[in-house]
DNA sequence: TCCGAATGTAAGCGGCGCCAACATTCCGTC
DNA sequence: GACGGAATGTTGGCGCCGCTTACATTCGGA
């Protein structure tokens, strides 16, 4: 059998994305041909750098290189650079439902579920806002997901509105129109803090949380101007 | 004079762009080295395409060849691509002012004139998500024309707000507050319309301003929660 | 054991942003 | 008017990109 000297790992140059063959001992320093796990090394590292520099900042190239690997080897496992985006971004939307959840979790009140739950998502698009920003941008293939999740939070947040309205809690509008309301607010506040609204821009995670809640409690009891 | 036949434009392959030279009326067919107009020309086709397909759609390259120039004549009137998109953002907050000036000319109060600048605001998000989206991801070098602009608007909404609250028809809250809490509100309705939320995806004028007027109310009147 | 499916590779196409060197034209100054 | 520098074009090219094709290797089930 013939030995394409064009698979023996060059001496110089070698990539970081190579370590991980020693961190996994196989043994010779020789690189193996399949990579074994690279759809989701790629994910992973295109989730790290949109977060830490933004969609635009990736290449599929770079990815491969990254990953030790070929410039064609990424489109065996996502059609094209759409494709991967989507699903960093349906990994991000995860991860913020996640937040959501946990910070739903041990509410006593509708009151301080939706709070909570405003700040949180506040939050992650404090922290996080280049996931935030794709997240938003994304439709086509993770557009199911992404809509189920919505739709998920959605019907819950009517479910609360409900609630509060048969006990007198909430007054007797359209409890669509009010959940609508109460999600613009939340993400306004959160798009502000994304598109750098100057007022809010390069806020600390406590001063947005501070925020999300002086906001909602004004949406609560109104800002009169009747 | 040695003229290089480089400069004779080639019988096929009449662009679009060289169209102008006869609108011009510029004899014999013969495309003058100097385009005349390239900066503007430049800055209309990007606005436009922008405007249409996204700033992703366009490119330095393609606008060349459309306004019938060299591919790097472009760089003689802005520095980079990125500069381009700033001017484009730039004359797209301009015409976003301009409408929100226009909506709150002729209004009698405060009330009115809030409502009918939300009104706008969500409007021009409506029918130009592109241009929109291109604003608010801009910052560097028309930051100042924008962050200018924006608080403009902002102390005159201030100045309202505390009209309102002398004429005891706000409520004793921070003037600071009330304005970022419309603002997010506003921000939200039309960022929400924008990255495609499910309940208010594709949205006639219309219903924008329907909706924006509902929000805008509830906002005013308290949505309870207390 | 064998064969197709999965997953890698090299090579290359056309497009892109941008730069350097050079050509032409415009325009203020004498 | 002549002229010289500034402004604004041109060609050609570099390196990167997304993506495709043809081929190589390995995996895993029949």
């Amino acid at each position: 059998m013939r030995v394409s000297n064009a698979y023996i790992r060059p001496a110089i140059e070698v990539s970081a994305g190579n370590i991980v063959w020693y961190a996994l001992g196989v043994s010779g320093g020789e690189k193996p041909y399949h990579h074994g796990n690279l759809r989701e090394t790629l994910l992973e590292t295109a989730f790290r750098l949109v977060d830490s520099r933004g969609a635009d900042a990736i290449s599929m190239r770079a990815l491969a290189r990254e990953a030790g690997v070929s410039s064609a080897a990424p489109f065996r496992h996502f059609a094209d650079k759409r494709v991967l985006l989507d699903a960093v971004a349906e990994k991000a939307a995860g991860e913020l439902e996640r937040k959501l959840d946990e910070a739903s979790t041990d509410c006593s009140d509708a009151l301080t579920q939706f709070r909570a739950m405003t700040v949180a998502y506040v939050r992650f698009a404090a922290e996080h806002p280049e996931l935030f920003d794709l997240i938003h941008s994304t439709e086509s293939v993770s557009g199911h997901f992404l809509a189920e999740v919505n739709d998920e939070r959605r019907l819950k947040l009517i479910a609360l509105i409900i609630e509060g309205q048969n006990a007198d809690l909430i007054p007797d509008a359209d409890p669509e129109l009010i959940a609508l309301t109460s999600e613009a607010l939340t993400h306004g506040l959160a798009r502000m803090i994304v598109d750098g609204h100057p007022r809010v821009r390069n806020l600390s995670t406590e001063d947005a949380r501070k925020l999300a809640l002086a906001a909602t409690h004004l949406l609560q009891t109104g800002i009169g101007l009747s």
